[in-house]
RNA sequence: GGUGGAAUGGCCGAGAGGCGAGGCAAGGGACUGCAAAUCCCUCUACACGGGUUCAAAUCCCGUUUCCACCUCCA
């Protein structure tokens, strides 16, 4: 049996996981700023490190998750004035919407999810350690900036050399010590929202927060640190800055997603390419996005197309036609077994594609069984298939998945429908197939299409995928 | 300028020195009254040029093209 390795951005390695608490993993996860809807890109890191944290449970490990949400930052103030709202309602408006969008696509709730405002107190105290520590220095403008230059092992992640980082356009240097020196705490502009400090009213800076957040609710020194490949630098490289002049461990493991892309660029709001979830969600179902950003591995970029969603939704509805089939032959729903093929493939770095292979041959394997009408391995490879959907997230028996409120109706249809499958098996007895016909005809018509099984006839509602526009 | 990533069959996508993942599409076959579904078979590739090796898609050197980060970014 093999142990979980992982990739670790920090050593550009795959290594042994090893937990610092044993049976305890804590992953701090770096969550939206929520100035925006959420696009696909968003949701692709949370999905990624959700199957991540299913994982690391299904092996056993208690995991404690938190992923923050950057509730007040520059993007967000600008649409403030553009949408003529409070900052606040902004944040909460669209913080409602990626909570919307991690529950249409099945990503558990964190187990902390940290607002930044609700954080202050923990920021200035950071602060204050690291001004003791002669790490930071408050300038008298309003404004805290971490020194780089005096940190030993800054830029130790992205492996780039201080005097090579292109300093910033804008940088305001009349009170920086260097231009690459960062602000912690940006001074109060006027109109702007602030908070109080021992060194005048302001806001936070982003990657003060996450550095705050992390602490408050993992401690000094955590398991994995994860977020988008784009967060490396500047966010990620500022976060070891910050922890470590505090005298922190901070995390012991780095991992990034790669980003979606489209026509082979990174998706992103400047860009205009970016699909909003909301939008996708239109054309195929939650599970089914789901299964298409989980399957490409999380290392690997994502060339998204509509052509590609929509491939990989018929996929996916292939699997769950064959546990459908199953639960109506044997009565029961699959129990969910984890096999070595799944386990191998999931403990060498997240291999989702290696596992998806694995699941492609169980389906195979369990359709040859339903032919054969062999029910024991009927029940096995039903059994395999949803063990390994379930770490995906994507078991369709999963309640969150479950069409609420329409079982009465689902239940009526059944009955309908079967009233006419009846007629038309009897058409089909007495060799009358113009009837028969006629009658599949009608409920195709209805966008209900039939097969014959040696089971009978099942009947199912044929999908109405509309393509989103601008796609191809 | 600095730091990274990518190039695989019609398409999507893994892998990472020898045994050619998997899916979709296409063609053929089995089954079927016909369909559908399912199964079987076929098509079979690693950007280019050198090199190392008994053996390279995989390692080394070089080249090209594309992308990203260095400014907010999942």
């Amino acid at each position: 049996m093999s142990s979980l390795h992982l990739y670790d951005t920090l050593t550009r390695t795959t290594a042994p996981f090893k937990a610092i608490k044993d049976g305890e993993a804590s992953i701090y996860l770096c969550g939206a700023t929520v100035q925006a809807p959420p696009h696909i890109g968003h949701v692709r890191s949370g999905v990624n490190f959700d199957i991540l944290r299913r994982w690391l449970t299904k092996s056993g490990y208690n995991v404690t998750f938190i992923r923050n949400v950057t509730d007040i930052d520059d993007k967000i103030l600008h649409k403030a004035v553009h949408e003529e709202m409070p900052w606040w309602a902004v944040a909460m408006k669209y913080e409602r919407a990626f909570a919307d969008a991690y529950a249409a696509l099945n990503v558990m709730p964190p187990t902390y999810e940290p607002r930044a405002t609700g954080h202050v107190t923990q920021m200035i105290e950071l602060m204050q350690k690291l001004i003791e520590r002669g790490a930071a220095y408050a300038p008298g403008n309003g404004d805290v900036y971490l020194e780089v230059r005096k940190l030993t092992s800054y830029l130790t992640l992205s492996r780039q050399k201080l005097d090579d980082l292109q300093p910033a356009a804008d940088a305001d240097e009349t009170y920086k010590k260097d231009p690459r020196d960062f602000a912690l705490w940006k001074a109060a502009k006027p109109g702007d929202p602030s908070w109080p400090t021992p060194w005048g009213a302001g806001r936070p800076g982003w990657h003060l927060e996450c550095s705050a957040m992390a602490h408050t609710y993992l401690g000094e020194a955590f398991d994995i640190h994860g977020g988008g490949l784009d967060l490396v630098f500047p966010h990620h490289e500022n976060e070891i800055a910050q922890s470590e002049a505090a005298g922190y461990p901070f995390a012991k493991l780095w991992m990034h997603n790669a980003w979606v892309t489209a026509s082979g660029e990174k998706m992103s709001k400047s860009l205009g390419n970016s699909l909003q979830v909301a939008e996708l969600l239109k054309s195929v179902r939650g599970i089914e996005l789901r299964w298409y950003l989980g399957g490409a591995h999380y290392r690997s970029m994502l060339e998204f197309s509509m052509g590609a969603l929509e491939e990989s939704a018929t996929a996916f509805r292939r699997i769950e036609s064959f546990l459908q089939r199953s639960v109506e032959i044997l009565g029961t729903e699959p129990t969910p077994v984890i096999n070595a093929t799944f386990t191998d493939a999931m403990n060498d770095d997240l291999a989702v594609p290696t596992a998806l292979a694995g699941i492609s041959e169980s389906l195979r394997l369990g359709n040859t069984a339903i032919t054969d009408g062999d029910k024991k391995a009927i029940a096995q490879h039903a059994n395999e298939i949803r063990g390994a959907l379930e770490v995906l997230g994507c078991d369709p028996f999963d309640s969150v998945f479950a069409q609420s409120g329409a079982t009465d109706l689902t239940a009526a249809l059944d009955g309908t429908i079967k009233l006419a499958l009846a007629q038309r098996t009897a058409a089909r007895e007495r060799k009358d197939f113009a009837a028969s016909d006629a009658i599949r005809d009608g409920l195709a018509a209805l966008g209900i299409s039939i097969e014959d099984t040696a089971q009978g006839p099942r009947w199912s509602i044929t999908s109405h995928a509309t393509p989103t526009e601008g796609s191809k």
